[in-house]
DNA sequence: TATGAATGAGGATTCATTCAT
DNA sequence: CATGAATGAATCCTCATTCAT
């Protein structure tokens, strides 16, 4: 049965993800994905020009996502409910494959650095410290807000860790991650 | 001037954990370990089997400390002022190469989940979990747990990121650790 | 606005051409060539069978040429006034894209011969010094007769390289190749 | 029967020279060159950094001669008799592998124009020009001085081609080139 | 007249590892 | 205590070519 147009372009970047998030960018090579679709290396090539394209194809939507969030968040005033509001949507965003590319740029530091996606998205993530603490707070309020995000992301990492099921394990992190913002 | 006796095998440690911390497991070849000592590649082997045995002597003297709090914990009774200790003697162990090397674990996931001193380190991490906090507490309180010490490990990513000093950052990680224990 | 008809079998020709010449045979590659006509690879196959046939079609324009003036000399007395004139119409010849397929040629030694249509124009090339010289003239004056075409040739490789417009230079070369010939 | 010390380096550069001036820079693979040694292929890379430097190593002792000549010439008055002398030594220079080199270099034009060690030795070529004959001459006298270089390095193509020995040919060649140079 | 999608063969290069000396 | 020389397996990537539409 043959693949339906645009569909194999949307079918490596399914496994790349999957693969980069499970084994890393570096140990997953071209051939693994492309065998795992029963297709040709070459044909890769045809859809993305390098491996480190696929990368960037990967984070174009979160991206976007993210962008559009910051923008949102740069025109209102910085109040604490703002900030928690700010939290909430990240949490929104962070839900499927969002999580994946999350677990995948903050498991495969070294790799994602040299990226420049991920390096991108990487400066990104760092400037959300602006909006979640003022640039004059203390030290531990400034590390909170910082582990707020963290906080979010580190439930990704406990699937299965603790017993209870994804979406609870989310809520939970959800107020935690709330907990964390600069009581004001 | 001649290496001195014993030199040698410390030298690659280090040059090793500085540069697979830098630029990834994966990314640092024995190639260049050699060539930043002024050695060959062959000479690595007289030191260590394989590759991942220089990972695995990086990882015994940690091991060792993170195994000895381990116990020490154990032997006591769970109380709120135990955790608090035990906390700080994590922060601790995590002052200098302990901590170029838990910034070495946390940011190569996927490479040290297969090193088998990773691995190893990886579970014990996760144990630690068990004496922070209570199996049968609220999920919040299970992910603040964890996230306490995260935000000592996370202290070691900050360097540069916040306008202050590594050991204000430090206290102040402690800090906040200590704040993310179950409140009783 | 749209390509006209019997246009782009022309252009690719041209551009083929252009790029043989400027970076060499093997490292053209169809890609680039369609790449700078804005068309695909593929319809690059419409109009030729082959890479090895674009080359064979750049060199029958110049084959007709080239076999009609070498049939016109073989029909008359060898006296200097023929050999002289010989060279005279090769000049003219050469002049235009004639002159770029000849660089093509001299630059490319070990491609050409491979190609079909190139290993005839080199043998017919060779079989021009029948014409520009006995075949028991002195070793000096064979020798001569042959460079007498290459000082033609070589006007192609001298662009810039001395300081005066190209039709100069041409004419210098012309003179210089007649001056080669073997004096009677 | 092993190889022999510093035999190996030695032999990938015989092979080497051999198979690029029969078959063209681009076509011959590392492979190729590796299986006429009878080694493979990553032994080559324990020799030469790259497929570049194979060729930079083989344009350094030519280099050497080359430069040497050229110096020789510069501390001396550009007197007839000298430029008769510069190109006697050069035909000497060619004789041997360094003519091969030379062949090498004239038939691959555009790949040998991206490697830097061909793309210096062709603007040292162009530079003879310089002492053969003065700035201000007549363009035929321009075109026929450098025609006498060319015309020893003709030689090489002419092997077989006329039907007299190597040593005779290469005579003759050099006595058309100092028939190039200008006649005072 | 073309294109979109794919392939098979091959390219240069890098890596961890081995072993005789 | 170390080197010099080499290997086998893998990597990313490029190319000419094909074919259904």
């Amino acid at each position: 049965m043959p693949r339906r147009r645009g569909d194999t372009r949307e079918q490596i970047r399914e496994v790349a993800l999957e693969l980069f998030a499970e084994q890393g960018y570096e140990k997953t090579s071209l051939r693994e994905i492309s065998e795992r679709l029963g297709v040709t290396k070459a044909a890769l090539y045809y859809h993305f020009k390098t491996k480190e394209d696929i990368v960037t194809s990967l984070f174009e939507d979160f991206h976007a996502d993210v962008d559009e969030l910051y923008s949102w968040a740069r025109e209102q005033p910085l109040t604490p409910e703002l900030r928690r509001e700010f939290v909430r949507r990240y949490a929104e965003i962070i839900k499927g494959s969002g999580g994946t590319l999350m677990r995948f740029m903050h498991e495969n530091g070294p790799a994602v650095r040299e990226l420049k996606a991920g390096g991108d998205m990487r400066k990104r993530f760092l400037s959300f410290a602006e909006i979640l603490v003022d640039k004059d707070a203390s030290l531990p309020d400034q590390i909170r807000a910082r582990l707020s995000l963290f906080s979010l992301n580190m439930s990704l990492f406990l699937k299965g860790e603790i017993g209870a099921d994804d979406e609870a394990v989310q809520a939970a992190a959800l107020e935690v991650a709330l907990g964390l913002l600069p009581s004001d």
